[in-house]
RNA sequence: GGCGCUUUCAUCUAAUGGUUAGGAUACAUGCCUCUCACGCAUGGUAUACGAGUUCGAUUCUCGUAGGCGCUACCA
C-alpha cells in the first residue's frame, strides 16, 4: 500500500475562493488521517492570467486557517519544482513523447480560425469529425509541420482522441460515472507561445511524478476526469483515485458561490481581505471580520460532510479523526450564513479574550477613547455572549463610555411610565448614601431597599437601566454602575429624570 | 443545444426495503430573569413528480421536472 499523497494545487489568478479552502481542507483531513502527505502545487500555466501576491495570499491564508502542507512551493519536498511555470522541461519531455507515439499531433489553426470555424458549425468541436479539414500536422504531413515550426509559426499540441469509447471513472463520492469519449474534443495540452502545457497535461504529468495517489477536487472537473484518464492511458500510468465534491452555492437563487454573492448578502467570500492590485477594489476577508479560524473551517468542513452522527461543534484534530471521505454528500451546498455566524458566536466564548479586547481598543481609538485594557477586557467578557462578530461588540457596548443622548422609545414605553421618575429620584438619593459602591454588595442594599418600598422590582430596576444605558438592554445592572462608577451613574440617572420628565 | 452530476424541513444534513423520517441553524413559544443576550425546554415545516419491482419504497429501477456543472490556446 503506497503511502496517501494528495494536493492542493490553485491557479494565481488572484485570492483563493472559499470553496477552495474547503476543498484543500478536505485534502488536509484525509492526507492526515491517512497519515499521507499534502502537496501545495502552483498551477501557472496560464501566463495571461497571473496575479501578482496572490500565491502569497494563499498561503498566508491556510497558515491563518491551521491548514498545512507537507511539501510544496515554500515547503520544500524532493518531487520539485513545486510551481509549474518552473515545469517546462519536464512538460516538454512528455509532449514529445505523446506526440512520437503519434497520440498527439501540432495544430497550427488561429484564434480567428478557430472562432470562424465555430460560427460555420453549430457545436463545432474540434475532434474526430472536424480534424481532417483544419491546419495541423494531420492534415499538412508532419513534415509541413516541422517547416512550419522551424519558420516560427506558433503551433499547440492536441491530443488525439479516438472517439466512441465509453471512459469509466471510478469516483469515491459518487461511484462509476461513464462519459464517452466522443463527447471530449482534441484538448490543447502545449502551446508554443508561452512554452507552457494546458492544464491538462500539467496536471497529469505532475500528479503522475508527485506520486499523487488521490485526487480530491471539485465536480467542475468531472466532466474533464474522463480526459485526464486517457492521458494517463497514453502514457502508460496508473490514475489515481478521484473524488469530486459538490460545489458550494449562493445562499439564494442560482449559482455557485461567487464574489458577488458575498456583496450582496454582507459575508467574505475570501478567507482574508484581498485588494485588487490592479483596480485597488478591495474584498472583505473572513479573517478581517472578525471570524475565527476555528470557525470557518468547523463550518466548512460539514457543508457537504458530516461525521454520521449528531457532533458539530468539532476540533481539527477531531475532523481529522471522524472524515470519511466516502461519507461527502453528493449535491451541492448552499453557503448559510447565519449558521456560520452561530459557529462564530460559539468560538468567541471560549477564544482568547485578547482578540475581543483588541477588536474592542480600536473602536475605542477610533472614537476617542483612551481605556486600560483590563477595563476594557472586563467589559469584553460581559458583552461576548451579545454578539457574534467582535466588531458588534462597541454598538452594543458603547454606553459604558458614552452617556445617552438618545433613549430607545420602545424601552421607554416599556418601562418609563408614571412611576418611572419617582422611582429612580429616589433611588438616586439612596444610593447617593451608600460608600461602598462594589457591584455586588450594593445589590443586596438596592433590593433590601426596593423590598422596604414594596416597589416592583422590575420597573425600578428597568427605569434606572434606561437611564443608564438609554434602553433596555446590556448586562446585569450593578456590573454597569460598577463599571461606570458612582459619581457617573447618579449623574447619567439625574439627568435623564430631568430630561425625560420635560 | 450536447454531455454529466444531483434532488429529504427555509438552510446544512442523518437514517432505513418496514421508524412517530432524527439532529443542527433559522423561526415561534415558554422557562430563567432587573432588560438584552446566553442557557434550558417545547413547537411547526421535508423524502420533487409519475410509473415499475416488492407483502411493503423515502430507500432499488426507469421516466419527467427542477437545480448545478462542463462544453476555451482558463483553471
Amino acid at each position: 500500500m503506497n503511502k496517501v499523497r494528495v494536493r492542493f494545487a490553485p491557479s494565481p489568478t488572484g485570492p483563493l475562493h472559499i470553496g477552495g479552502v474547503r476543498t484543500c481542507l478536505y485534502n488536509y483531513l484525509f492526507a492526515r488521517q491517512h497519515g499521507g502527505d499534502l502537496i501545495f502545487r502552483i498551477e501557472d500555466t496560464d501566463s495571461s492570467r497571473f496575479v501578482a501576491g496572490a500565491e502569497q495570499y494563499i498561503l498566508e491564508a491556510f497558515d491563518w486557517l491551521g491548514i498545512k502542507f507537507d511539501e510544496g512551493v515554500s515547503f520544500g519536498g524532493d518531487k520539485g519544482p513545486y510551481r509549474q511555470s518552473e515545469r517546462r522541461e519536464i512538460y516538454k519531455k512528455y509532449v514529445g513523447e505523446l506526440l512520437d507515439a503519434g497520440k498527439a499531433y501540432y495544430a497550427f489553426d488561429t484564434p480567428e480560425e478557430l472562432e470562424a470555424a465555430r460560427k460555420e458549425t453549430p457545436n463545432f468541436q474540434y475532434d474526430a469529425r472536424t480534424r481532417g479539414r483544419m491546419r495541423n500536422s494531420l492534415t499538412l504531413g508532419l513534415d509541413e509541420a516541422k517547416r512550419l515550426i522551424a519558420a516560427g509559426e506558433k503551433y499547440v499540441v492536441r491530443f488525439l482522441i479516438d472517439p466512441g469509447e465509453d471512459v469509466v471513472v471510478n469516483d469515491m463520492i459518487r461511484g462509476e460515472v461513464k462519459i464517452n469519449s466522443s463527447i471530449l474534443d482534441d484538448k490543447v495540452l502545449y502551446k508554443s507561445a508561452d512554452e507552457l502545457p494546458t492544464y491538462h497535461l500539467a496536471n497529469i504529468v505532475d500528479d503522475h511524478l508527485m506520486e499523487v495517489t488521490h485526487v480530491i477536487r471539485g465536480e467542475e472537473w468531472l466532466p474533464s476526469s474522463p480526459l485526464h484518464m486517457l492521458l494517463y492511458r497514453a502514457f502508460g500510468w496508473e490514475d489515481p483515485r478521484f473524488a469530486h465534491l459538490p460545489l458550494l452555492l449562493a445562499p439564494e437563487g442560482n449559482g455557485k458561490l461567487s464574489k458577488r454573492d458575498g456583496d450582496k448578502y454582507g459575508f467574505p467570500v475570501f478567507p482574508l481581505e484581498w485588494k485588487d492590485p490592479k483596480t485597488g477594489t478591495i474584498s472583505s476577508g473572513y479573517r478581517e471580520s472578525g471570524y475565527l479560524p476555528e470557525a470557518v473551517v468547523n463550518f466548512l468542513a460539514l457543508l457537504g460532510w458530516n461525521p454520521g452522527d449528531d457532533n458539530e461543534v468539532m476540533t481539527m484534530q477531531q475532523l481529522i479523526d471522524t472524515f470519511n471521505i466516502e461519507h461527502c454528500s453528493k449535491n451541492g451546498a448552499r453557503f448559510d450564513v447565519k449558521k456560520m455566524l452561530w459557529f462564530n458566536h460559539h468560538y468567541l466564548q471560549e477564544c482568547d479574550e485578547q482578540i475581543l479586547v483588541n477588536a474592542l481598543q480600536a473602536d475605542l481609538k477610533a472614537n476617542g477613547i483612551a481605556e486600560t485594557d483590563a477595563r476594557v477586557r472586563q467589559i469584553a467578557g460581559l458583552m461576548k455572549e451579545r454578539v457574534n462578530l467582535p466588531k458588534e461588540l462597541w454598538e452594543q457596548c458603547a454606553f459604558f463610555w458614552q452617556a445617552p443622548e438618545e433613549f430607545d422609545a420602545k424601552s421607554l414605553k416599556k418601562w418609563w411610565k408614571d412611576e418611572a421618575p419617582q422611582y429612580v429620584a429616589a433611588l438616586c438619593d439612596f444610593l447617593e448614601s451608600q460608600d461602598d459602591w462594589r457591584g455586588e454588595t450594593l445589590e443586596g442594599k438596592v433590593m433590601e431597599w426596593i423590598a422596604s418600598k414594596e416597589w416592583a422590582v422590575g420597573k425600578v430596576m428597568n427605569a434606572f437601566r434606561v437611564t443608564l444605558v438609554g434602553a433596555a438592554r446590556g448586562p446585569q445592572i450593578f456590573a454597569i454602575t460598577d463599571f461606570l462608577g458612582k459619581e457617573e451613574s447618579l449623574r447619567r440617572a439625574r439627568k435623564a429624570v430631568e430630561t425625560l420628565s420635560v
